[in-house]
RNA sequence: GGCCCCGUCGUCUAGCGGCCUAGGACGCCGCCCUCUCAAGGCGGUAGCGCGGGUUCAAAUCCCGUCGGGGCUACCA
């Protein structure tokens, strides 16, 4: 499943022709953020190498994707060493915490990160935030990797690929997280809080203010001696970081310049009393330490933004990292009723969609229509067209709904555009899956060479009519049905094998039985003269009974190509026993 | 409640002061094609939340208003 070196190769191909910088985007990462625009690469990175080196990856890693990520390298190293100086290279992240399964508002964030890393040529960094231990687990972590590895989203660093800013799973980085609070703390950057939410309100209450405002401060001053009254009572404090006394203005990508007034953020806790980092805490702090110049997350976390830039300031100010990142906040994907999608909502799940056969070049593209666009007039492309294309800033500020009928409809598109022996090996699985029904497995993970050959006869006929693979796999699914097992669709039968159907299947068995030659030509040729000529029926009404008694289905491909695919046999006696059927023996 | 974001067809969007009697796509409706279902072709339906202002000119800029959303944890 993983990419193997040749692909990324090919990919970095594909790189080298869509890489170029963007010197537009460029120059606004430097409007935008005059301390970051270091003149000297290497001088940029000493203050973090050091930290780096301190907290060497341990279980991370593994050797590097090889040849692939060298060419990368040589890649980053070959864009010119102007642009280098002038801009940065672009280092984005994706950093999903492994709770529940996959959501597409998460894809969709990966998506353009991914997207906005490949345009620039810089990197994607993949990091787990898993600091929460209740939350967390396993099965999660691995769908996560399942999904991206699924969907083609690669990454230049993080769990399996390594690199220089490990580990990449915060659970691994606990000793990194105790240094940098004992940092803040001895700078004076943080306090110890005592205050219960109780007294929060209390205080907040006695003084005519809204309850509901949050954390007052209270603890900013506390005198030696008032802590150690705290710890006599056996009070355990969390760490608060000192938030300044004015504006915060930043300016994001998307929304332009956001500014939050001086007093309306509380100072926030970094870490509890037992010195457990909060995510508040972790995710700026890896952000600093593996120097991730871009952030595009979902708007959901634009009003933490603030914090976030307090906290990089001071950790600047103790001598780590390079001040905050570019934000970009993404709008939000929702559902029914303008609502963010959350992972309790059913259509969030992106295995769904996998489980159906939505095909990753479809579920992508129509993930990026949801707050982009390619062009004016166009919204089927490629994951190559859109890296080429990709601009974070004509992103769109307003949530996007998400629309199943829409999503179809691109898939259906790229699943039409696809080679038509590609499709037929996607279609392997769900046709497997659609069998798995029977007592015996027909398919048992590999097709044989017959069924193969069969599946790619077939798959020219039922292409065109799938939106998603499952859709191929159901009308595929009479071929290779053994005769034992195969019933017609109880619905189907119910409507078509009647009385009615008696004279019309009589008649085309005995036409077809006459044929010497068993072709989709010929079977038309004596169908027709049989049932349209000879029994002058309207061709829907004589050619349903023949397509539920041979197809079990009222949908299925086209008739007589699949009674040739079936063959003579199987076609005669599945007619024969439609007939039966029709006449009440059964 | 407070802070912040957003407001163009039902939905996703194009639009960055004149090219807009607002373009595309999905959906929906009709017709054509037709052995089913699709696909395809043709046509149609439908929108700048509201009120002020700036300007010769506003969907586009400003203000207000209304509406929607997000956040408001010792979760992430």
């Amino acid at each position: 499943m993983h990419r193997v070196a040749a692909e990324v190769a090919q990919e970095v191909g594909v790189l080298l022709q869509h890489g170029h910088l963007d010197p537009g985007t460029g120059q606004e990462q430097a409007e935008h953020h005059p301390g970051r625009a270091a003149p000297d690469h290497a001088d940029r990175r000493a203050p973090v190498v050091h930290h780096a080196l301190k907290y060497t990856p341990r279980g991370d890693g593994g050797p590097g994707p090889g040849a692939g990520r060298a060419t990368r390298t040589m890649y980053g190293v070959s864009s010119s060493a102007a642009s280098l100086s002038s801009s940065p290279r672009v280092r984005v992240r994706f950093c999903p915490s492994p709770t529940g399964t996959p959501h597409v508002g998460l894809v969709r964030t990966a998506l353009f990160n991914w997207a906005y890393a490949r345009h620039h040529g810089g990197d994607l960094v993949f990091r787990i935030e898993d600091t929460d231990v209740n939350r967390d687990s396993v099965e999660s972590y691995e769908a996560i990797l399942d999904a991206l590895r699924w969907l083609g989203l690669d990454w230049d660093e993080g769990p399996e690929v390594g690199g220089p800013h490990g580990p990449y799973r915060q659970s691994e980085r606990g000793d990194v997280y105790a240094d940098v609070l004992r940092r803040l703390i001895d700078a004076g950057e943080v306090y110890e809080s005592y205050s219960t939410a109780e007294e929060i309100e209390a205080r907040h209450r006695a003084a005519g203010r809204d309850p509901k405002l949050g954390y007052d401060n209270a603890d900013r001053d506390l005198t030696e001696e008032q802590r150690a009254a705290f710890r006599a009572e056996g009070r355990a404090p969390v760490y608060r970081l000192r938030m300044p006394d004015r504006d915060i203005t930043f300016t994001d990508l998307i929304r332009g310049e956001v500014t939050f007034r001086a007093g309306t953020v509380p100072d926030f806790v970094l870490a509890r009393g037992d010195g457990t980092p909060l995510y508040p805490f972790t995710n700026p702090v890896d952000d600093a330490l593996q120097e991730i110049t871009h952030v595009l997350r979902g708007e959901d976390l634009l009003s933490s933004t603030p914090r976030q830039i307090a906290l990089y300031e001071a950790l600047q100010r103790v001598g780590i990292g390079q001040g905050a990142p570019v934000y970009a906040h993404l709008p939000l994907v929702t559902g029914e009723g303008a609502r963010k999608l959350s992972k309790r909502d059913p259509q969030s799940n992106l295995f769904l969609y996998r489980d159906r056969g939505f095909i990753p070049e479809g579920l992508l593209n129509y993930l990026a229509l949801l707050g982009w666009s390619i062009a004016e007039d166009r919204d089927v492309f490629s994951l190559d067209e859109m890296v080429a294309a990709f601009d974070v800033s004509r992103v769109s500020g307003n949530a996007a709904r998400f629309d199943l009928k829409k999503a179809e409809a691109i898939n259906s598109a790229h699943l039409r555009a696809l080679p038509v022996e590609d499709f037929a090996r996607r279609v392997e699985p769900y046709l497997e899956a659609e069998l798995s029904d029977l007592a015996q497995p027909v398919i048992n993970g590999t097709p044989t060479d017959e069924q193969r050959a069969m599946i790619s006869a077939a798959a020219p006929l039922v292409q065109e009519r799938s939106v998603v693979l499952s859709d191929a796999a159901r009308m595929l699914r009479f071929l290779f049905v053994p005769e034992e097992s195969f019933a017609p669709d109880e619905e189907a039968a119910e409507k078509n094998l009647g009385p009615d159907a008696v004279s019309i299947l009589e008649a085309a068995l005995t036409s077809l039985d006459a044929l010497t030659e068993w072709s989709a030509p010929e079977i038309e040729a004596a169908l027709k003269a049989s049932l349209i000529d000879g029994l002058g029926l309207k061709p829907r009404k004589a050619f349903a009974p023949v397509r539920v008694a041979v197809s079990g289905r009222t949908v299925s491909p086209p008739l007589y190509e699949s009674m040739e695919l079936l063959g003579r046999d199987r076609s005669l006696r599945r007619l024969g026993a439609g007939l039966e059927r029709a006449r009440g023996v059964r």
